[in-house]
DNA sequence: TACAATCACTGACACTGTGTCAAGATCTCC
DNA sequence: GGAGATCTTGACACAGTGTCAGTGATTGTA
């Protein structure tokens, strides 16, 4: 009968899931780095060979995280959007701030993505996880242009900024890198007087700025 | 005697350089993750057990590579400040667009920085490479500062832009984050019909703009 | 020159982790 | 109850890291 294979792929699917937890779970204890298939498997209670069934290979599942935590990303961002329906760059001031809260609230899914970052995508199948993972970011991505092109409407954000598209990269890289030398390098930002806070301000106080209009109007007070 | 001693450590460290460069020459083969041990002594005609005299693991060896990074890093940054003598933004400038040139022309050097990158120091030891990579990094984050400070001094960055060390990091992130997007992700731009470089030009002409006076001022030119 | 001490160097080993496969266990349907 | 599909695993081969006892060369000493 049909159904039976329809529980079936049910069945496959909610495994998938408590695998990708159970990596998850694993990632938080020793570091997504020091993570090994086999204490995943362990995690979930069955056989490592059975792990392979499901992801290609480690890389894979890896992939598989950044799925996830793009897509907990994105509904930060459309979180962000809804909760600053001011102006456009207030929406894109506050998802910078969100990025800042979603690598400090969710490590795991922040280190994958930063892994991630790390490589080319390697652009073959359509059904595979680094597949999911591009359409996911570009989810996030069309996120950002819409507030973008919004705020060049509602004037908050200076009309000759740039293409909405590439300023969303731009703003995307600037703030990926900010948060990645602030989750890492604290230690030397204490060093030179500094601390991870305040470099966020500064970076996001920076960007805004660079967006809003050149003369500082009444508008460019939000920050 | 005591200069058999002194030729002894002038071997040595002629012999750690040579590890470096087969190291170097090896990543430059099969990319700086595929790189093994085994695969580095044997360009340099050695045992691997050598290999872990001079390095104490595989990350150590790695932490050598990047101060090798950094060191070049600084010494671009050094001429880009030296062949920009207008102002102290022109010379920022000159150092991003150094950094974008030093990713493409050093990418086993750059990825080596960028894998760096995702972790925070261990701290310990004042010996030990990952502390000769901080003071290298400190060295390339003063020459950033001193032109900072120095564009604040000459007009060509706005004096409330924020403390110099603060804008250096800040500048550091984006850069960091820009290039790492643009080197691992040509083909999601491109597909949003943009390419690296044009997000590059964006990415410097924004931070540039960000820097300089509020209002067009004929100084703005050189963005 | 002999011979001890120190240093440079290596082969072989133990260990950890990945990915694969043949075969056993379980389920489905006739 | 048994054929056939599907799920699951133990055991294996392989690759890479890091270590160490021991070999051989170099230096200082009698």
């Amino acid at each position: 009968m049909n159904y039976i294979a329809e529980r079936r792929q049910e069945e496959k699917e909610r495994r998938r899931a408590d695998l990708i937890d159970a990596a998850l779970a694993v990632a938080a204890e020793v570091g997504i780095e020091a993570m090994t298939m086999d204490e995943v498997a362990r995690k979930a209670r069955l056989s490592r060979a059975l792990l392979y069934v499901y992801f290609q290979n480690k890389p894979d599942l890896l992939l598989a995280i950044c799925e996830r935590a793009l897509a907990s990303l994105h509904a930060r961002f459309e979180a962000a959007a809804a909760q600053e329906p001011a102006s456009g760059r207030a929406q894109i001031g506050a998802m910078g701030r969100a990025f800042v809260a979603f690598s400090r609230e969710e490590p795991v899914h922040y280190d994958a993505l930063a892994k991630f970052a790390l490589h080319s995508p390697t652009g073959l199948a359509s059904d595979s996880n680094e597949h999911a993972c591009l359409k996911c970011g570009d989810r996030v991505h069309e996120t950002m242009v819409a507030s973008i092109e919004r705020g060049i409407r509602d004037g908050s954000i200076r009309a000759d900024v740039g293409p909405p598209a590439l300023v969303g990269l731009t703003l995307w890289g600037y703030m990926a890198g900010i948060i990645q030398l602030a989750a890492t390098k604290s230690t030397v930002i204490e060093h030179r007087g500094y601390d991870a806070d305040r470099l966020i301000d500064q970076a996001l106080r920076l960007a805004s700025e660079a967006l809003g209009p050149r003369q500082d109007l009444p508008h460019d007070r939000h920050a």
